[in-house]
DNA sequence: AAAAATAAGCGTCTTTTTGACATTTAATTC
DNA sequence: GAATTAAATGTCAAAAAGACGCTTATTTTT
C-alpha cells in the first residue's frame, strides 16, 4: 500500500466513552502544543481530536479505523461517519494558521468526521503515545481547529440516535445492569428518568437478556447483569415500522 | 469568488421527489452519454446523479445547493448531507474510466453526497438543461459511477428518518390531505397502513393543522386539506425524550 | 331527480404502553 | 441481628396502538 497522503482530505475521530463508575460521558482528546522556536513561550496549548490525512489507496473508513487504532490500540469499535466539514475558512483562526505552517498542511482541508463509541475503561491511557485524556462532554477544555463544532455536532447526532437506535450498548461493557443503562441515558440526554418505569420498559425487551450472573464487589445488594443481543434486535425490528413523529 | 475547482472533491445530489398523483417516490436522474469519436457507436448511455466539483472558496453546502439549483432552478429545498463516498476504487469500472478520461477528472475523487426532498411537480422538466427525468426508486435505470450505491444509501437514510423526523412534509405540497401523507409513508416504507388508525394518529398531532379548505377538481368527496407547522413541531418536541429502541 | 359508486371520515372495542407513584427485597456493614 | 441502602417489584389511571365496521359527502350514471 502506498503511503502517499492526499493533501486536502483528512479524517477526524470523536471518541465517546462512557465511564460507568463516574457516570460521565467523555470525549478522548489529545494535547496540541507548540513552542516558539528558540524560546520557551508556548504559543499553542490546547486540545484536539485525533485525525490524519487519508492515504492514496485507503478507504475513508480504513483511515478512521487506522487513526483510532493508533490512538487507542483498539479495533472493531462502533464507528459512525456522521458529517463532513469542509468550509473554506474552517481552519482560519490564528493558532490554526500557525499550526498549519509548522505541520505543513493545506488550510483548505476537508475532513470526514467519525465518532466512535466505547466504555472508557477499554482504553489504557497509561502508556498512550499521544498522552490522550478523557474530558466530560459538558466540561471540555479549549479546543483547536473547529473541533468544538465537530464534537458538538457528533454529540447532537449521538443524542438523537440514542433515542431511536440501540447504540447505547456500545458505550457499556458487555455485561451491564439496568441501572448502568439508565445512568447512560441520563448522561447522554441530560435528563432524569424514573427508575421504575425505565426498568419495566427495558426489561421487557427481548434483546436485553438477563445473564446467570450478578454484580460482584459491590457493597450493597448486587444487581442482575444483562447483555444486549444484536441478533434478536434485528429480528424484532425488521418488521417494525412505528411512525414516531 | 474564485471559480477554481478542487480536483478531487465533489458533491453529488440525490433528488427525491414524491408524485402525489401516481403515489410514487422518485429520483431525478440525468442521462450520461458518450459516442465513440468519429463513429456512431454509443459507448456510454446510462444515468447518473447530478454533481460537480467544489470551488476553492465554496462551502460544501453551497456547492450542493448550486448543483441543485442548476438542475432544477430551485432554492431552499430540504437538504441533507448524508454520507461521503471516497473508496479508492469507487470509479474503477470500465465506463467510468472512459468517462473520466473524456471529462478529465480525477479517479480518486471523494464525493460528498446530499439528498434533497421535494414534491415532483415543483420541478419543470420541460426546458430542463440536463434533460433530467424522474425514475421510481423501485425501478431505476442502469446507473453510472457508484450512483446506485449512493441512491440506495440515501434511500435507507430517508426510510429510517421518515419514522422519526418530520421530513415527509418536505415531499408534499404545502397543502396536503391525510391520505396523501399516508400514500407517502406507504411508498417510502413499502408497507400497507390502516387508514383509520393512521388518520386518528396524525390528526391528533398539534403540528398538523386543518385548513379552511378542501380539495378541488376531484371526482369524489373532496378531502380536507392540512398543513404542517414546523414551529409547533419544535415546541412539542423540544422536551420529548421518548426512548424508542 | 333518484340511484349507484366511491373515497373521506368517524366510531368502537381490546390490548399495550406510558406516567406517576409506594413498597418490598436482598445484600453489606455496623 | 439491626441498620442501611440500592435493587427490584407492584398498582392504578391515562394515553396510544391495533384491528375492525360503519356512515357521510360528493360525483357520476341512469
Amino acid at each position: 500500500m502506498t503511503l502517499e497522503k492526499i493533501p486536502n482530505i483528512s479524517v477526524d475521530c470523536v471518541v465517546f466513552g462512557f465511564d460507568v463508575i463516574s457516570k460521565s460521558l467523555n470525549v478522548l482528546l489529545i494535547n496540541r502544543r507548540l513552542n516558539k522556536p528558540n524560546k520557551e513561550n508556548i504559543i499553542i496549548d490546547d486540545y484536539v481530536l485525533t485525525g490524519y490525512h487519508i492515504y492514496k489507496n485507503e478507504t475513508l473508513d480504513d483511515a478512521a479505523s487506522r487513526v483510532l487504532n493508533e490512538l487507542t490500540g483498539l479495533h472493531n469499535l462502533y464507528k459512525k461517519q456522521f458529517k463532513v466539514f469542509g468550509n473554506p475558512n474552517r481552519l482560519m483562526n490564528k493558532k490554526d494558521i500557525i499550526w498549519a505552517e509548522s505541520e505543513n498542511f493545506n488550510l483548505r482541508t476537508v475532513t470526514v468526521a467519525y465518532y466512535f463509541l466505547l466504555p472508557t475503561h477499554e482504553v489504557n491511557l497509561e502508556e498512550n503515545p499521544y498522552n490522550a485524556n478523557w474530558f466530560p462532554i459538558n466540561n471540555l477544555p479549549e479546543l483547536g481547529f473547529d473541533h468544538e463544532k465537530i464534537i458538538n455536532e457528533a454529540y447532537e447526532d449521538l443524542k438523537f440516535k440514542s433515542l431511536h437506535e440501540p447504540i447505547t450498548f456500545e458505550l457499556l461493557p458487555d455485561k451491564f445492569t439496568i441501572k448502568d443503562l439508565q445512568d447512560l441515558y441520563e448522561s447522554i440526554l441530560g435528563i432524569q428518568i424514573d427508575n421504575r418505569n425505565f426498568r419495566r420498559k427495558l426489561i421487557k425487551k427481548k434483546y436485553i437478556i438477563a445473564l446467570d450472573e450478578k454484580q460482584t464487589g459491590v457493597s450493597k445488594k448486587p444487581a442482575q447483569l444483562y447483555m444486549f443481543s444484536r441478533d434478536v434486535y434485528k429480528k424484532v425490528y425488521e418488521k417494525n415500522f412505528l411512525i414516531n413523529i
